[in-house]
DNA sequence: GAGTGGTCTAGACCACGAC
DNA sequence: TCGTGGTCTAGACCACTCA
């Protein structure tokens, strides 16, 4: 049997989609919810937890749990994705290209931020994002070599991620990302078309596996006026 | 009685940064904590889901509860935090100038981002934030008059969020944020010390209470080098 | 096979909001 | 007073890791 308040969260998330209650209106009570699914209450407020941590409901305690309008859910940009999927969703007309794609010892910064030993070896990657037929992001990916054994300028034309997940079988548990803007470099320059601007937002990127080891470091280069962050934080 | 789950997080978080455990090492078991606790496994899992949600944890399947490393956890300044708490715990030079405070129906703009009705009317206030006595912050905030009935240019000068979670016992629950790079308009370079920065970093922030009402728009514009975001992200 | 975390239950009592 | 969500329990079975 599959997970029930998996289903259960699908289920209404769905509705929910569908606008099946109006924002501001209240879900049915926990009670009810419980009837409807044949769940117990834990079950159901279990479900409900993970609507709460997305955004799409607020619960009020003598009240109910009221659906939240929720005007950034039209940008699904937030979060741990891959640039295809995101493109994908954004519908946008992109394409990538491998400007490098090599395995070695790294530089002192990035053996730092991987916490890695003095001889081990990383495949590092750079890529070029255009996006409408401008180059306007530049994604330099550093994977320790003991999570991922081999990579080919194929796989990273089309989706690493995919590969990662698919055929390999590793399993993305969660990143800490930092977002700074600075100066751009003469890298930035040679090969990103940079137009007039001065400035460029950088993300930097620690990625986990669901048994907490870091496997990979990202640095992500994005000329301003294409980047957009959205954020859905909770107080304490 | 205070809340149990709260307690054991708080005595396990003390111990966590105090570094009790290694990083990398393994907590008690889920078993363990339940008997050192006199709590149920429930209840120690309810504990531990706040500690993996701020990432201070990872949970692996038939093995336990591994400490994470979180580089990040230096920098606390992510979530949803007053200028005020943040200048404090980054121990900033940081002043506030009130530029503007007035009571006044809303531009379009922000009547539509704050689902307005015609007549409503809003607090506007503009702040700039001076660190090391530069002027690299403009704060725009409008606050629903219904939520806030009065504000004055002490309460702005010091903290509003010390006013409306103190005094008038608003509960902030929480708020949808997006981070854009823009160019500076005239106002900036008239307000700000914009020095040679021909961009600037822009957060619109809509924030909730605990009843999921919207009761505060705002737009913070940082010059870029004074900007830094950190985020912890959990894939799907 | 023993120990771990993941799911699920049925029931209890409490704090809060609405009437 | 009644219904709501918030906390807590004791126990069950499952899926996974490791020796």
């Amino acid at each position: 049997m599959q997970k029930k308040y998996l289903a259960i969260y699908q289920d209404l998330l769905k509705r929910i989609k569908e606008h099946h209650w109006r924002e501001q209106e209240m879900l049915p009570s926990e009670n009810e919810l419980s009837t409807m699914y044949d769940a117990s209450r834990e079950t159901i407020r279990k479900t409900l937890d993970i609507l709460v941590r997305e955004g799409y409901i607020q619960k009020v305690r003598g009240k109910g749990s009221v659906i939240i309008n929720r005007h950034m859910h039209h940008f699904p940009v937030s979060g741990i994705q891959s640039f295809k999927e995101l493109s994908q969703k954004l519908n946008l007309d992109a394409k990538t290209y491998v400007h490098q794609l090599v395995l070695k010892k790294p530089r002192d910064e990035i053996q730092d931020q991987l916490n890695l030993s003095k001889d081990e070896r990383v495949w590092s990657v750079a890529r070029i994002r255009e996006i409408d037929d401008e180059k306007v992001i530049l994604d330099k990916d550093y994977f320790v070599k003991a999570y991922v054994p081999e990579l080919t300028v194929d796989v990273c034309e089309n989706s690493i991620y995919e590969y990662l997940e698919g055929s390999l079988g590793l399993e993305i548990s969660f990143a800490e990302k930092e977002i700074t803007v600075e100066e751009p470099t003469d890298e930035d320059y040679r090969l990103l078309d940079m137009e007039g601007f001065t400035n460029i937002v950088i993300i930097k990127s620690r990625v986990y596996l669901k048994d907490a080891s870091l496997f990979q470091y990202t640095v992500s280069r994005h000329r301003p006026d294409k980047f957009k962050f959205v954020d859905f934080a909770r107080r304490s």
